[in-house]
DNA sequence: TATTGACATAGGAAAACCCTATAGCAAAAG
DNA sequence: CTTTTGCTATAGGGTTTTCCTATGTCAATA
């Protein structure tokens, strides 16, 4: 470490491209002259070179100067030097450009059904170098492909271990209860939820269709049945959400989901949301990204991106969500 | 040229170093204690180093940081181009260490005869590891030794075309018409010189043995005869310093040379010198490198011992020559 | 001998750098 | 749900570095 501490001290980028005109130019006048500075700073500039270095790298003469061994050794090796910082900042700068290459990300099925093909629509119409790759999955298995570097971003409702992950909320959306409308004895509004909310009790007396303990939905109702005293009265898990939602449209039972699940069922009419009170439910989707895997300027896109969908689709829709403030 | 100019403004090493212990401790706090800086140093270090690269390098969290693909490739070539500037710095400054490695020297005759073994045998003792080689040759096949390469440092006595070569006097010498002791109706001092000095005319008169006018001296002589109005009377033409000295010592003639060049038979009494005057005849030894050539620490050690042989040699054993002021 | 061309030195102005203090903000803890 | 903690950003000021102009010195040349 101290010889590399020093050595940033000691050779300067500025010095040592001061160098490489000397050398091409023989004389500090004349190189001081191509570089438009003043001759005296040059000439301090090689001397301090020197010193730092403790080696004589050129000798000076009353009719410029001539290099040392150790003054060729470091133009030629310089050069090396400065060209590879010169390209590795070019190279730099291009990342700069059109966002572009591939980009792999995962989503529960809930948030999938909301994002997915919007997402792709929107990316393809405004980077169309971005080739995005969208996988569905629970979030223990996202939270595990996120591990392996399969994916560079995923969405989860649940995290554990955070430690090797950096992750933000993305929304906090209500859990209603999701019944056929046919199946509901009570009037539904213009934004698909029934006029009177249910209390969590309630809840005890109603088949429902739920995933398995595996998904982090579940562990969440789980919870909060816990917490309120009651416990569900599960009639089938399956875990396919498109499965759940056909089932409650049958009026073979009800569910416990997020709005965006089921948005385009409430809709058309098919469908429709009770809120649930005491306690209301809530869950939180959370970005999360592995710490040791850089952030391509093509994800971070797909990431804004997104949540200017779910901005879109709180304002639009009417989504049942909170999101945070952003920038 | 204005790429370059441009990286070295925009990326400096020491920026890069803080930046490859940011990406080391992950967080800019902890970094910059590692680094014995202030946080908002870092902090401001690494903001102006994106802003001077104009991509994003790191994410900050409330967590610590997490790269950009950006960073990273910072990151990683950055480390390379670190590792070379230490590496440069270390290998410069191991030049510094006790002079080594082969010199390539070349004296006319008549320098060699005064240096050449006092030289070697100085080197030797004081700097074992330079491995000294001495050639003798005229003038003009010195420069062109010089011009290719063959040797380091040559002296000569004249120089046409000094550009490509950096040079500098290193002793003037009178020239004495030499003659044996005993074919020269004069006394002799402690010194080896007649009491009486002769006129350049009286040269006319007198059967010279000098060397062909390839070489620097004999044109030098010519010069000097042609400005003083008199001829040479030129009996013989060798081109090798101890035949002429034979042929003098044996009577068979008188020659034009400097007093180091028969340094050893004068002291032994064989041979005298006599001064000639109006003109008195100098010519001037310069020390010349090719300006292309780098010079070695080596090099530059063998020239100093040089001028102090040279010194030693004037002083000591009042040798005929005036020499520069030196460090 | 005087002049020219080249490098070195001196002193001061401008810029860069780093520090302390403070603010903002999000995660964690009570 | 509020408080605390941990991390980064901003502001202002002092110190060091950098660069400039003016001047000195020395050697080569005319």
């Amino acid at each position: 470490m101290a010889g590399n501490d020093e050595a940033i001290d000691v050779l300067k980028l500025k010095q040592l491209s001061y160098f490489l005109t000397l050398a091409e130019y023989g004389s500090i006048s004349a190189a001081a002259n191509a570089l438009n500075i003043a001759q005296p700073s040059l000439s301090e500039n090689v001397a301090k070179l020197e010193r730092q270095l403790d080696v004589q790298l050129a000798i000076r003469g009353s009719r410029g100067i001539q290099m040392t061994e150790a003054g060729t050794m470091l133009v030629e090796r310089g050069r090396d030097i400065l060209g590879s910082v010169d390209q590795l900042v070019q190279d730099l700068r291009l990342l700069n450009g059109e966002p572009r290459g591939p980009v792999s990300i995962a989503f529960p099925p809930s948030i999938s059904m909301l994002l997915s093909v919007p997402l792709l629509e929107t990316i393809q119409f405004e980077h169309p170098d971005i080739r995005l790759h969208i996988a569905e999955a629970m979030s223990g298995d996202i939270l595990e492909w996120l591990a392996n570097d399969r994916i560079d971003v995923g969405w989860v409702y649940e995290i554990s271990d955070s430690t090797p992950y950096s992750f933000e909320p993305l929304l906090t959306e209500e859990l209603f209860l999701v019944a056929a409308r046919d199946n509901w004895d009570d009037e539904f509004g213009e934004d698909g939820v029934a006029l009177n909310p249910i209390p969590a009790t309630k809840l005890e007396e109603l088949p429902l269709v739920l995933t398995s303990p595996t998904h982090g939905a579940r562990k969440l109702q789980d919870k909060y049945a816990r917490s309120g005293g009651f416990s569900l009265n599960v009639v089938a898990t399956i875990d396919a959400l498109p499965h759940i939602v056909e089932m409650v449209s049958r009026a073979s039972g009800y569910s416990i989901l997020p709005h965006g699940a089921v948005i385009r069922e409430v809709e058309s009419g098919v469908l429709g949301l009770v809120r649930i009170e005491e306690p209301t439910i809530r869950h939180t989707a959370y970005m999360v990204r592995k710490r040791s895997r850089p952030v391509s300027n093509a994800s971070s896109v797909v990431e804004r991106t997104i949540h200017a969908i779910i901005r879109e689709l709180v304002d639009r829709y009417g989504i049942q969500a909170t999101l945070p403030e952003r920038e």
